[in-house]
DNA sequence: AACAAGATTAGAATAATTCTAATGTTAGGG
DNA sequence: CCCTAACATTAGAATTATTCTAATCTTGTT
């Protein structure tokens, strides 16, 4: 990997884009930059900060109000979930199925867990009139 | 209810202290009487505002800062269970048994969920060489 | 190419929490 | 009982994460 510096290619670019407008954003500069980031890698758990970070090392000119911004739209939108364990930082967290999460006290990472691997048998009803929208499992290690 | 300005009496006043003392805080002034108004009560969460507001309306002399400060003390002192569920705040539980939460969404409200109602059959092993701290179940309902 | 809708921007503003350095209080020894 | 060392408290400044704002720029469409 010498020339190519990561230029998307057009295929890839039109797969984001077309991405965006499945969920009717608009795929300007900085949200296809960020999608980019966010999406052209595997799956991982970001902070604002980080990709914002990450955006900065890539070259993209983009302020931190807009990583927030764009976070925040992609995740009503579906195609990100927000996850808060530790109250001084959020996680996005591009995998959007069904799934838990390991968390390392120390270093604070987080990992996924696949639903299947998590088999829970009993449950308590929600309360009256209401509905479940989602059930987050932690299993917190000292590591 | 008219009298008894819900003035402590000796014996709760001794509880308090002794429960301090056993383990290795001093009760002072501020800290028995957050001390009393935490535990005084049903199991609660609750966060360091509220908690604040709740100092300043029973006419306990004491700063914003002494109240993180007690809150913190107290959690790592196995007396309350911190809990972040959405990144604007933390709430502290006076629960510490193993249970596990309702979350609705709407009002950000916390709801305990006694630890035999939910079962799980299934559950991932910690990562080579660490071992699991604690597993917190979050149901969270749209209401 | 021009327009309206919506997006981006930087920086100010806000909110929650932590830090700091001076001052006050407690527990235990004398 | 009083003194002292150890620890706790305080207010406010500082920090960190996040949101808001109002002006400016892009995009998709006509």
């Amino acid at each position: 990997m010498s020339a190519a510096k990561t230029k998307k290619t057009a295929t890839n670019e039109t797969a984001l884009a077309e991405q965006l407008r499945a969920v009717s954003l608009r795929p300007t500069q900085q949200r296809m930059a960020l999608a980019d980031l966010l999406f052209g890698r595997g799956n991982s758990h970001i902070t604002a900060e980080a990709l914002y970070s990450d955006a900065l090392t890539a070259g993209v000119n983009v302020s931190l109000a807009t990583v927030y911004n764009a976070l925040h739209t992609f995740t009503a939108k579906g195609l990100l979930r927000e996850i808060t364990i530790d109250s001084t930082r959020s996680y996005f967290d591009t995998n959007v199925d069904e799934h838990h999460h390991f968390y390392f006290e120390k270093s604070g990472r987080l990992e996924d867990i696949d639903h299947n691997r998590v088999k829970m048998t009993r449950l308590p009803d929600a309360p009256e009139g209401l509905s479940v929208s989602r059930i987050d499992v932690v299993i917190r290690v000292d590591g």
